[in-house]
DNA sequence: TAATATTTGTACGTATGTATG
DNA sequence: TCATACATACGTACAAATATT
């Protein structure tokens, strides 16, 4: 007997799986919870539900997988930090998929990583305080000191195109431009796209302009810089497109 | 006994069901699957994998989540089409878990959607044939025969924004726009927001005017329409925040 | 340090629902 | 209608991790 309660609301309908996930968002909702609170334990929504504890296990992990709950091994579930985390392996997947369309996965996500920053010029230039201009100039130094693709220097990318952003105050933009960092970091690699030496050495440079842009207080500087600091990688793209084929 | 192949890989790592669901990405990328292609079966995956039938099914289901796979019950496992569905959910849920904090979740979903298309006018512009523009001018009487609100309206509405970026050509943006204005639609009924009577009546004329500056091709024009399309929902929130208490 | 209770992780067997031929 | 192949669901048992005592 496939249970009650839920089974019950689930005539004709989805699967019980899918079921038992609604059921624990909308007892998130319900009890208007937060994240890193706890759920109840897995024997609690079996009964709670009237499903089975396997049907329970697999709904939650379709929710982890989401960052919507949590779970810990030997603790217990929790309500998840309902990151972006989800978004990044499902971009990253699909550039890893389909490398040989033209590069058109890899590209599209460089459009929108600059369309985050360019498109915000107004917002970042008035925002951005002399603290964060500081800070952005450190990370720029810490680039030039480690070598291009090196540990140290991705980390400071990261960093830095993370607190470009940060000064807009929009959660989201913030966790989207992580994503897309994330992707477009694990994805590049795998891409025979070829990076000249000399265009290493200005990488570094090129972030110093955006941030010298940025303190000048030059919104149309600071897009012009931001768009210098993606031009080339759409080079290397075109180049690739045109050595593997394409007219 | 935890299996053999993967389970030995597996010393001192993370869970034997995140390895399973590595271990069918990488199948994937390895046998340069596309979406639509049929996977293993869940038994063919057990064998290949010494995993349990449990651990197995945990992993499908968080990559089904994702996006990455689709089960259809019955039939087989195939390769997922690589959406942003789950973006959406997770969005949503974000929008939904926190309706009190200022309406902050709302309304960076608000900035976001307006950067897309404002963000984008010069491409959009450039790029938008007459084909585009009659068929939008269509959607935008469509929007005008029905009642703001209504199923008619709402579907146009969301056909109008994403037919507006199609031409970019960048897949990625039409997916994300379309997920947005997905979280957009479900967050905001649940939302205690006042939207005049003589608002609604604006609607239709604010997206005639968007296609209007469209066509006579001028980009500032049209981000100064997109502007003037977002505003009111930034007015709404406003004066929601200063109702529900903050200063 | 060690024992114990709680909670999630893994495994296996069985029965049922669903689509194809 | 029947047979086959597949996913769905259930229940039980034990392993592993994390606390508390």
């Amino acid at each position: 007997m496939p249970g009650a309660e839920v089974a019950q609301a689930r005539r004709g309908r989805s699967s019980l799986r899918q079921e038992v996930a609604d059921e624990i968002k909308r007892h998130m909702l319900a009890h208007r919870m937060r994240p890193g609170d706890l759920l109840p334990t897995e024997s609690e929504l079996c009964a709670t539900l009237g499903a089975s504890r396997s049907s329970v296990r697999e709904a939650v992990k379709s929710l982890a997988a989401l960052d919507i709950v949590e779970v810990r091994h030997g603790h217990g579930t929790y309500v998840g930090g309902l990151g972006l985390s989800a978004l990044a392996e499902s971009v990253t997947f699909r550039g890893l998929l389909s490398p040989d369309d033209d590069f058109r996965a890899y590209a599209d996500l460089v459009d929108v990583r600059e369309l985050f920053e360019r498109g915000n010029a107004d917002g970042i230039v008035a925002a951005l305080t002399p603290a964060h201009l500081d800070a952005l100039d450190d990370l720029v130094t810490e680039m030039a000191r480690h070598p291009a693709g090196g540990e140290g220097f991705t980390a400071a990318d990261r960093a830095f195109h993370t607190l470009l952003v940060e000064p807009l105050g929009n959660d989201l933009i913030s966790q989207l431009t992580q994503a897309f960092w994330d992707s477009y970091a694990t994805v590049g690699p795998h891409l025979d796209l070829v990076t000249p030496g000399d265009e290493r050495q200005t990488l570094a440079a090129h972030h110093r302009a955006v941030v010298d842009a940025a303190r000048s207080g030059d919104a149309s500087a600071f897009a012009a810089a931001i768009g210098a600091h993606y031009a080339p990688v759409r080079g290397r793209v075109a180049a690739a497109r045109g050595a593997t084929g394409r007219p």
